[in-house]
DNA sequence: ACGTATAGTGGAAAATTGTGGATAAAAGTG
DNA sequence: CACTTTTATCCACAATTTTCCACTATACGT
């Protein structure tokens, strides 16, 4: 399981070092071997270990592919996928097109969510946070939520 | 499995140099024989190792062709099919009626799905993504999308 | 508080990849 | 049949990418 928030600097080749903690547990779910591809949802990419991501690979997969919509999910869920592996030093090289989606410049942050890690430059983290925070967003929230013994 | 989205430059004389990744598993797969053919559905073309274009060349001719619906699909699908190689370089030439029908110019993006890769003009593609990523294109997706644990 | 170990960062060198042009083969045309 | 035009193959250079190594900073234990 995937926990916690850790501050990540880029480099200028577009490199990031991955926390250890979090490489120690890719190197034992999945030898190092990562999924990264972008989320519709939001501005930010999705890390899976490898087993984890062919499972949802498979799910998408399965989905409806006549219906237009589930399509173009696919084609960006499926098409961003990249393979990438730790190098030497324990970095993963961010491919341009995912770069360019999260909007990642120098400063990024990980954060832990469960079965993947979510990574989003800091701005947009900070607008995330600050948008979860507003009070009006407690309105959307379904009945389960509220429902929950926290 | 093809993943990643990935830029390319197509040269003057309408040549494409397949990215390395994928020119390595076009090799083990098939020795660099190639099938590339039309998408009916977007702008943009299919790629497929030769195998797999054999099994889905027999399920297309394998449809109910006094459908006039279907013979048009057929005519399509196999009409552009072509076969192409690798050269020494590892790039393809893109036939002309290929390239027109796309609307490819330098600019092109190559997006991994899974079985096949697909051949975007550079704009289509981002809006593609633009209009998979609308607002309003999450109304449309049914709910075993919406269950789906990702 | 100091020394050691681990993690993070940057850069240099080597290997690989992408690009364009030159030459050779083939096809088309008068 | 000769000539022109197009298409294919090959080669060389430039640029990029990958790998590797060394240095810095931080954390930890004594």
């Amino acid at each position: 399981m995937f926990r916690g928030v850790q501050h990540i600097n880029l480099d200028a080749k577009g490199r990031m070092a991955v926390p250890s903690r979090q490489r120690e547990l890719l190197s034992v779910i999945s030898e190092g071997y990562i999924v990264l591809t972008v989320d519709t949802q939001a501005p930010c990419l999705a890390l899976y270990a490898l087993p984890e991501w062919e499972r949802i690979e498979a799910d998408v997969q399965a989905l409806p592919a006549l219906n237009p919509a589930v399509k173009r999910f696919q084609r960006l869920v499926l098409g961003y996928a990249s393979d990438l592996q730790l190098d030497g030093s324990g970095r993963i090289l961010i491919p341009p097109a995912l770069r360019d989606y999260a909007k990642l410049k120098k400063r990024a942050v990980l954060v832990g969510q469960g079965n993947k890690l979510e990574l989003w430059s800091e701005d947009l983290w900070q607008q995330e946070c600050a948008a979860a925070l507003a009070a009006d967003s407690i309105e959307g929230l379904p009945v389960e939520l509220m429902q929950l013994n926290l």
